[in-house]
DNA sequence: TGGTTGACTAGAATAAAGTTCTAGTGTCTG
DNA sequence: CAGACACTAGAACTTTATTCTAGTCAACCA
């Protein structure tokens, strides 16, 4: 009584089980440890079941990734999801970015050290997709903000990176080397900065 | 005649065009066809010269990750040198970053794609000293404004994040996809945004 | 109920890539 | 001139990714 639908829970489990250990093994040691090898030992999935879900190891590399970029956006989503005001809202965001790097490093690690012009063609366009639709909720509610006149009018891609620009610069320098940046000041500098960025009125 | 010094000027042409050829062989393949022998080919220098003076195929991939970002920062340096005012450097400098996206595409995409993270500990280190060396003189310039009270009070490393973050995200966007972003829409907006975000006074 | 199908698992065999090794060449230096 | 040194060369070897053959097991159906 395992069915259901085309796909088996059992399989869906197993490839659960598969990008945690691609995670745990990148986080550990980098790409020089991140052998297909290695996600098999770790998961316990054998290479032929490894292959049959992921196709090779940049599939596992790719489903890993799309997996927690999607976990950042719900996470962040759901930080500004009560908030009223648009600096309420952008301030959140950028306090949500820094609590997900540092509650789940090995998930942020991974989704800064594999940008997804890394894996190559086939991976590229579907993950581009994705990303786009999992940032859809938020380009909605700063979209609205911009449409109310509270925050300066630039395409949605501009806005984000206003947004999201010195949070993920943030990231990743904490995640390269965590004494190169101190948390801390940033929680406090960077919301309040970024906000001076975005808002329309001075 | 060919020695001066150490080290012969023939291996230093020799290294010079391999990381050239990484750097090439990257922006063609990325990483899938990132391999030693394709380097080795592209460079016409034979595996056993390639070995001899960078140790393994990520030796190769840290030394050119190292040569463009030492380019990079020279570019961006020498575009805030002449500048006055804060809010000029400050301009200048967003400008530089994507100006050098844009007209060395094959290097930045070379920087954003290989974070130093990713080759393992020996290089790490070594590469996140050469960085912080290399990023001393804009260090100094900017906490130059500062001290002198325009720009707002931040660790040297808080306001590199809010200095180059959207520039830098904006960068790799449009190295991954450039149709994601309009380069010339961000030099119209970016500059503006981040000096609001780092000068001192409203 | 017993055979067929299809998703999934398993790991040996093979192909491809990274690294090491031995053997040079040519130049400088004592 | 002889030894040391920097460099070049590519074959041999090792490690890693991928493919292939051979299963198991649950659902479905004649």
């Amino acid at each position: 009584m395992r069915y259901r639908g085309a796909v088996s829970e059992q399989g869906d489990e197993t490839k659960q089980r598969v990008m945690d250990a691609a995670i745990a093994v990148f986080s550990k040691g980098g790409w020089a440890g991140f052998t297909i090898h290695a996600v098999a030992k770790k998961s316990r999935v054998s290479l032929g079941s490894l292959y049959h879900h992921f196709g090779s190891i940049d599939g596992i590399a790719a489903a890993a990734w799309s997996r927690s970029l999607t976990r950042l956006l719900e996470a962040l989503a759901k930080a500004c999801a009560n908030k009223r005001s648009a600096r309420a809202s952008v301030e959140a965001l950028v306090l949500g970015y820094l609590d997900f790097t540092e509650r789940h490093r090995a998930e942020a690690l991974f989704i800064h050290a594999s940008s997804w012009a890394s894996f190559m063609p086939e991976h590229a366009e579907r993950l581009g997709g994705e990303k786009r639709r999992a940032f859809m909720p938020l380009l909605v509610r700063f979209g609205g903000y911009v449409e109310a006149g509270e925050l300066v009018s630039a395409s949605p891609a501009m806005l984000e990176m206003l947004l999201i620009g010195p949070a993920a610069e943030t990231a990743r320098r904490w995640l390269s080397d965590e004494r190169a940046v101190d948390l801390a000041e940033a929680r406090r500098c960077l919301p309040a900065a970024t906000w001076r960025a975005v808002r329309l009125d001075s």
